[in-house]
RNA sequence: GUCCCCGUCGUCUAGCCCGGCCUAGGACACCGCCCUUUCACGGCGAUAACACGGGUUCAAAUCCCGUCGGGGACGCCA
């Protein structure tokens, strides 16, 4: 064989949302089909007609992109260089070629057609879990006369094909965990072909059809999760069935939760699109996968953008362990893009999220520019006008400022943007009450000079017209501190519960113009006079 | 139960293939200190691991065997 470049393919199933290990998965396909310089196939595994979905599949290719990563042929490719070689590339739209090599199996000899029923086959694991454990397919079928598949076929018997597993060892090379071997004995004749009976019927299962796509579409280097280790004898007997060559294959570990369980709902968000949805930046995410079962050469470097990993990247480096998900570790990435990234993008982002958490407080308007000044006057002229309540351009570039002014105070605080209105909440209003029920609020709070310094401020707040500045606000905690005697926390601590609900949080310098500002370009806002007000009335 | 895979700090990992440079390196988290009215950010620092038992060898995290522990597969699911 000459030298080909390497091919690999992504093959999910369109049942169910991305998930984190598919996720890294494709990443880790991607990164060796760029690599070397080889091609990186999409296929849709959805010969289960039951389960899949066309909008799993659109949402996936949508997942994937956001990743970053793109495929050479597939659904949603860029470009499909060989399509007419290759494709389709979703399994539904191949099954006549499954067909095809059934046939030959059959009359090669090398599948048969086996006559068992589901209930039999249920009877026979039973009784072997009872008994011996092995649960291997008994091969009652495998050797039958002729005369009597004849028999059962001109009786209208439904049949599956399965294929005759060959009596030596079954080897692969696995380029994360080196060779692997196992006796022909420990391995059931797999199904083919389902029998005709049920929704799925006469289709070709999973093992069969991934084994003849990955051959017709020259797939050198099967890239998967390590959950497909035990089905690799089933493939190699196929390849060898039909005299193909085998690939390398390169199974990668599982993901695991916290318990040591395979990852699941239960840890948290396992998705790929809520992720994104909770405001997890791309690159954090695929950097973090990157990260998750392979390390770069140097055992140093932690961060990298994928065109940086795709010098670095081999699959000799992937670990064979198992690893576990840390959000930790997520967080900690994400937190670093989020500095490293481009304002305005973190802006748009960031607003999605008020929009999401606080309707009103940015109007969607504020968030696209679609109205021109064009399509508001055209809308204006026609009989009859149509108005639209557009605030002007001055007024949305002052409320990005605003925002630009908020990002800067809780940016530093949040591991996920979707944090941000939870963080940023006390801006938007505080309750007194609960406030002051707080058991560290109130003790801060039960003090005389607590309570000196809040009627002095409450003062100063009343006998106050128009917007409280920065400075304002530094004067009078300047008076109050000679006032009464207090000093640092016993000063700063009751101002701030009363400003914030807490007695922690961003300085004030920096938060009274955001809510003084806030208030005054219309967001609703309670103004530094109201909480106080309000605060020292309760 | 049977088969397969895996086992270095709490977590992700470097080192393992090609024994000595490993009194085991980095990162996240945790803890401490500094900065700071406070929180966060940032800076500095500390604690922390070769699953266990046998070999082989002058020398083992590294090679061999066994034990234990974890995970996966055992479907006419993918």
């Amino acid at each position: 064989m000459t030298n080909t470049i390497p091919r690999v393919r992504f093959a999910p199933s369109p049942t169910g949302l991305l998930h984190v290990g598919n996720a890294r998965t494709a990443l880790y396909n991607w990164l060796f089909a760029h690599r070397h310089g080889g091609l990186f196939l999409l296929r849709i595994e959805d010969t289960d007609l039951e389960r899949s979905e066309v909008r799993y599949e659109t949402q996936l290719i949508e997942d994937l992109h956001w990743l970053g990563l793109n495929w050479d042929g597939g659904p949603g490719a860029e470009y499909e260089p060989d399509t007419g070689d290759h494709g389709p590339y979703r399994q539904s739209e191949r099954l006549h070629i499954y067909a095809e090599h059934t046939e030959r199996l059959l009359a090669e000899g090398k599948a048969y057609r086996c006559f068992c029923t589901p209930e039999e086959l249920e009877a026979e694991r039973k009784h072997a879990a009872a008994t011996h454990g092995s649960q291997v397919y008994s091969g009652r079928c495998r050797n039958l006369a002729q005369e009597e598949i004849d028999l059962n076929l001109a009786a209208g018997k439904q049949f599956a094909v399965r294929l005759r597993i060959p009596d030596h060892p079954l080897r692969f090379n696995d380029i994360v965990r080196g060779p692997v071997e196992f006796a022909a004995e420990t391995v059931s004749d797999p199904v083919l072909v389902r029998s005709a009976s049920g929704a799925s019927g006469g289709v070709p299962v999973y093992n069969y059809v991934v084994t003849i796509d990955d051959a017709l579409m020259g797939i050198t280097h099967v890239i998967r999760g390590d959950d497909h280790i035990s089905n690799t004898p089933k493939q190699v007997a196929i390849y060898e069935a039909f005299g193909w060559p085998v690939p390398q294959f390169a199974h990668l570990s599982t993901i695991l939760g916290p318990d040591r369980e395979r990852l699941s709902k239960r840890h948290g968000a396992t998705s790929i699109s809520v992720f994104r949805q909770m405001g997890y930046l791309p690159e954090a995410m695929a950097n973090y996968l990157a990260l998750l079962g392979w390390g770069a050469e140097d055992g140093k470097t932690e961060t990298f953008t994928l065109e940086e990993l795709v010098p670095l990247f081999s699959l000799e480096r992937v670990t064979a362990s198992p690893a576990i998900f840390d959000f930790d570790k997520l967080n900690w990435l994400n937190r670093h893009y989020i500095k490293l990234a481009d304002p305005d993008r973190i802006a748009k982002l960031a607003e999605r999220q008020f929009i999401l958490q606080k309707p009103g407080i940015f109007p969607l308007w504020s968030s696209n520019e679609l109205y021109t000044a064009e399509t508001i006057a055209l809308l204006a002229s026609l009989d009859p006008p149509i108005h639209l309540d557009i605030p002007s351009q001055e007024e949305i570039a002052q409320r990005k400022a605003w925002l630009a002014q908020l990002l800067a105070l809780f940016l530093p605080k949040v591991d996920y943007l979707a944090q941000l209105p939870v963080k940023a909440a006390f801006i938007f209003g505080i309750d007194p009450d609960a406030a002051h029920a707080d058991p560290e609020n109130s003790a801060i709070l039960s003090t005389d000079s607590a309570r000196a310094v809040l009627s002095e401020l409450a003062g100063r707040v009343r006998a106050h017209t128009g917007k409280v500045t920065a400075d304002d606000f530094k004067t009078w905690i300047n008076e109050i501190k000679s006032a009464t005697g207090a000093n640092g926390k016993d000063l700063y601590h009751p101002i701030r519960i009363a400003l914030t609900g807490s007695h922690s949080g961003p300085e004030f310098d920096k938060i009274i113009p955001l809510i003084e500002e806030g208030a005054a370009m219309g967001i609703a806002i309670p103004t530094v006079h109201d909480r106080i007000e309000q605060f020292v009335g309760v």
